[in-house]
DNA sequence: ATGACGGAAGTTTTCCGA
């Protein structure tokens, strides 16, 4: 079993890259983010012409999330329940599971908000925005022992993650106080599955495209994906895919891809 | 210090991302 996510920043644009990569890699989930489309634009006969059902979330210009499923997903979720927001964040469902325990895989994919500064109304948004989904995810833990959380987090876990940690210190994505909400989250019993397994030195999941940032492996790791001690135990691998970052009008961000026994 | 690049909206320039 194999579950991916990709901030494909804008899929209208980059479906013949993501079909292109589901071909290469025939992932069981994908999770998507910026869709950057309304949810009747969501090109739903594509993705079920390569294999796969679809939850799809989505709003005008920003923002949208959907989840790839080769086998339907159950129990739908879009947004965190009791927090209102105004923009496409999340999509949660529950993916069958080959195992003994006859119990599905809950497979949240989100879309953290990015904040812009320290200090600005985003930032504050953000704070709010982490403290709702972590009080949803305690709830979901206790239904799903089998739980994965995954997305472009926007939040990066240590200087590791980051190319300039003295450059970038405190800035966005660096901030204490979002990294208190990432750790706070693999409080809840979480792991980085991506750390279960030695990588590579500058791993990143996202390279501005200015500056040529990519070739010159200035990035930053912010895509994460987070599962519970009984998937954790089931990783053979995670690992940053940087081949579609090099295809022509390439999304900023790199798939990450974890594979289960 | 600023803006670089890329996407969306939509029309000429602005907002936003990370």
């Amino acid at each position: 079993m194999q579950l991916a996510t990709w901030n494909v920043n804008s899929l209208s644009v980059r479906l013949p890259q993501v079909l292109d990569w589901l071909q290469a890699n025939p992932v069981d989930v994908l999770a998507l983010q910026e869709l950057k489309m309304t949810d009747d634009k969501f090109p739903a006969q594509a993705i079920a012409e390569a294999g796969y059902t679809a939850q799809w979330f989505g709003q005008k210009t920003y923002n949208g999330v959907a989840l790839l499923s080769r086998q339907p997903v159950t129990d739908v979720v879009k947004n965190i329940p009791g927090f209102g927001d105004e923009m496409a964040r999340v999509v949660a469902g529950t993916v069958p599971d080959g195992d003994a325990s006859n119990a599905g895989i809950r497979v949240i994919g989100a879309y953290f908000p990015n904040g812009q500064a320290p200090g600005t109304d985003k930032f504050e948004y953000k704070m709010a925005w982490l403290k709702g989904l972590r009080d949803w995810v305690r709830d979901e833990l206790k239904a799903h022992p089998k739980l994965v959380l995954m997305g472009d987090y926007n939040i990066t876990f240590d200087d590791q993650d980051v190319w300039d940690p003295v450059g970038m210190r405190d800035q966005i994505h660096c901030t204490e106080e979002e990294r208190y909400h990432l750790r706070a989250l693999i409080a809840l019993g979480l792991q980085d599955s991506f750390r279960l397994f030695d990588q590579p030195a500058k791993s990143y999941s996202w390279w501005d495209y200015r500056d040529f940032g990519f070739r010159r492996s200035r990035g930053l790791r912010i895509d994460h994906i987070l599962v519970t001690p009984t998937v954790a135990a089931r990783a053979t691998a995670c690992v940053i895919d940087k081949v579609p970052r090099k295809n022509e009008r390439p999304s900023d961000h790199a798939p990450v891809v974890l594979t289960l026994d």
